[in-house]
RNA sequence: GCGAGCGUAGUGUAGCGGUUAUCACCCGGCGUUGCCAACGCCGGAACCCGGGUUCAAAUCCCGGCGCUCGCACCA
């Protein structure tokens, strides 16, 4: 059944041919050599992702509850010290002497040292020494001081000597994070609510392989769901109840298998254990199907704890199948109050929680101490500010005096006549928690490669070896509708181009002429880069006004009036 | 980062010390045909970059960059 790319291996390089000549991908700054991990995308490919990222949009604002942001790509220092990225990035490396080999650090440390991941470098040396640490690939133990492996770009805010480190963002989540006073603000702090952001992420790989795959600078589209952690929200989930969506649960250390499960029961049974995850996981699998997205190549994987990045608690992987194998494509993560918290801690802001309102209203009755000032004042002196403060926050209720109380390790007695009790009601109607966060995060480079690869239909027509047909879907291919004028003279030409200023003033719709060369070329031309549908101008158009409309799959041709044809296109 | 192989028009390729750098598709113009990559004529377009060896380098050598594959890396 998984016979796609590597069932013909050639495939995917036609493919890669088809998507250089015509204009959709190809490797960076070729001009200058090119650079490993940097691509462009080409006049089709820059329509191409624009419609995919309009789609992806679309797909999860109209939920209603879910705004689009945008934030800088240049990111401070500190803003990934808080989110963990620099501690996880900064990773060591080391490089035996004897055979080039090199290995994270840490991994060589385990089973000789608890956690090696807190280590710095002079002490994971030290740690590699004493233990004589052999070589995985020599076996030999010499190794060069351990180097740090720090995948990010960094930078230098301000021109001047004294600037602010920072880096280029490896994720756009943080900008939804940063955000967060404002986007609660929005929606008057009502959860649940998300923020989504599509932009460019940027990881110094360090050696980037399989093409589009993984690339140094790429697109990414990430959602960051807020909720309540301790309320249940009522999903659709039985939005796809007719599906049996592919699955791998994390199999502790059982084999790899995959299972069949309507999410719905997924949910049910626990294999999905965040119910939030599985209502992202079915609006997932449904843009990927608006995307053009072939449903037999898609799985969701369930990452194994030890593979859990550092924020999440459960996280499933969307992988789509093509000539590279399985790939990851969408992560979907319970990420908890990981971030949130993580910069709340930093920045002692107040400002990344939600306000819970409690089911019923507690009304509490209690008995503070209230210092008499005149004569806690004199008293006291300058002590007397730091003893009110102690003494307010008593619960009276269970005091005798007199009583002892400690300020900045000295005794102080506290007499009756100091405080009088007071009896309090006050009414609690809720509190501040820190929202969890549930992330759907889509690297947009993959799904576009794996949109082409799934759309990429070679056939044979008589004498020729291959007949390409891009079977993009409608709205996703970089142009909609093609018109050919049978040949051009007799005024064929000039109707054309007269249809083709009636389409243009009809939205959104990316319409193209071809005049040269014989008519069954045209239409190759037109299969070759996914245009769904020509429109043919011949003599009978001349006649009574009609044209032919093509279908890109079936080859088939339907006549009907220009009118009829406008009606098509605007409904298209 | 290491090791092996490779890098020639837009694409796919031949040439592997001396060629006007091969062929095909392709692209443009003109003509012809007139509904599924038709034909003819004319035209367009390339040796990854830098250094070296040689009378002579696309070809041999060295370095860089890129690609593919293995090892490592991919939070």
């Amino acid at each position: 059944m998984l016979k796609l790319m590597d069932a013909d291996d050639n495939k995917s390089k036609r493919l890669v041919s088809l998507m250089k000549k015509r204009g959709f991908i190809q490797p960076a700054f070729e001009l200058y050599g090119g650079v490993a991990g940097l691509y462009d995308y080409g006049p089709l490919g820059g329509r191409l992702r624009r419609n995919v990222i309009s789609k992806w949009l679309n797909h999860w604002i109209s939920l209603g509850n879910i705004v689009e942001i945008d934030s800088p790509t240049i990111t401070p220092e500190p803003v990934l010290k808080a989110s963990g990225h620099i501690g996880a990035f900064n990773d060591y490396a080391s490089e035996c002497k004897s055979c080039n080999s090199i290995f994270r650090t840490d991994h060589l440390l385990e089973g000789y040292h608890n956690n090696p991941d807190a280590l710095d470098n002079i002490a994971l040396d030290n740690e590699l020494l004493k233990n004589k640490i052999p070589c995985p690939s020599c076996n030999k133990s010499e190794w060069l001081p351990s180097e740090p492996l720090n995948l990010m770009f960094s930078t230098i805010i301000g021109a001047n000597k004294g600037g602010r480190k920072a880096f280029m963002r490896p994720e756009t989540a943080q900008g939804m994070f940063l955000q967060f006073p404002s986007i609660y603000r929005h929606f008057r702090g009502k959860l649940p609510f998300g923020a989504v952001q599509v932009g460019k992420g940027y990881r110094n790989e360090i050696s980037p392989r399989q093409g589009m795959i993984r690339l140094r600078e790429f697109n990414m589209a990430e959602l960051e769901y807020f909720i309540d952690p301790e309320k249940d929200i009522n999903y659709n989930l039985d939005l796809w109840d007719d599906v049996q969506i592919k699955l791998v649960p994390d199999p502790g250390k059982d084999e790899l298998t995959e299972k069949r499960y309507t999410i719905y029961n997924a949910v049910k049974e626990g294999v999905v254990r965040d119910q939030t995850v599985g209502w992202f996981m079915i609006k997932t699998f449904e843009l990927m199907l608006e995307l053009g997205i072939n449903n037999e190549y898609i799985r969701f994987r369930q990452h194994e704890q030890d593979e859990m990045a550092h924020y999440a608690t459960d996280c499933w992987d969307l992988e789509i199948y093509g000539s590279y194998g399985w790939i990851e494509c969408v992560g979907i993560a319970n990420r908890g109050c990981y971030d949130l918290k993580a910069h709340q801690n930093v920045t002692k802001s107040n400002e990344l929680k939600a306000w819970r309102d409690f089911e019923n209203e507690l009304e509490i009755e209690k008995y503070v101490c209230s210092p008499i000032q005149s004569i806690v004042g004199p008293r006291f002196k300058e002590k007397s500010k730091l003893i009110s403060d102690h003494l307010e926050k008593l619960d009276a209720s269970k005091i005798n005096f007199p009583f002892i109380i400690n300020i900045g390790g000295e005794e102080i007695s506290i007499e009756e006549n100091m405080v009088e009790i007071k009896k309090v009601n006050s009414i609690e109607r809720g509190e501040w928690f820190t929202p969890h966060v549930v992330e759907p995060a889509f690297g947009i480079d993959r799904i576009i490669w794996h949109i082409l690869e799934h759309s990429f239909t070679e056939t044979s027509k008589e004498n020729d070896d291959y007949y390409t047909i891009l079977k993009l879907r409608n709205k996703i291919c970089p142009i909609d509708f093609s018109v050919y004028p049978l040949f051009e003279k007799d005024g064929l030409d000039k109707i054309a181009l007269k249809i083709i200023d009636s389409i243009r003033e009809i939205d959104g719709i990316n319409v193209n002429y071809d005049g040269t060369k014989s008519i069954g070329r045209r239409y190759a031309r037109g299969d070759e880069i996914g245009v769904p549908y020509a429109i043919t101008i011949d003599h009978q158009t001349i006649d009574d006004n009609t044209v032919t409309l093509r279908d890109r799959d079936s080859q088939e041709q339907k006549r009907m009036s220009i009118e009829e044809l406008l009606l098509f296109i605007s409904k298209y």
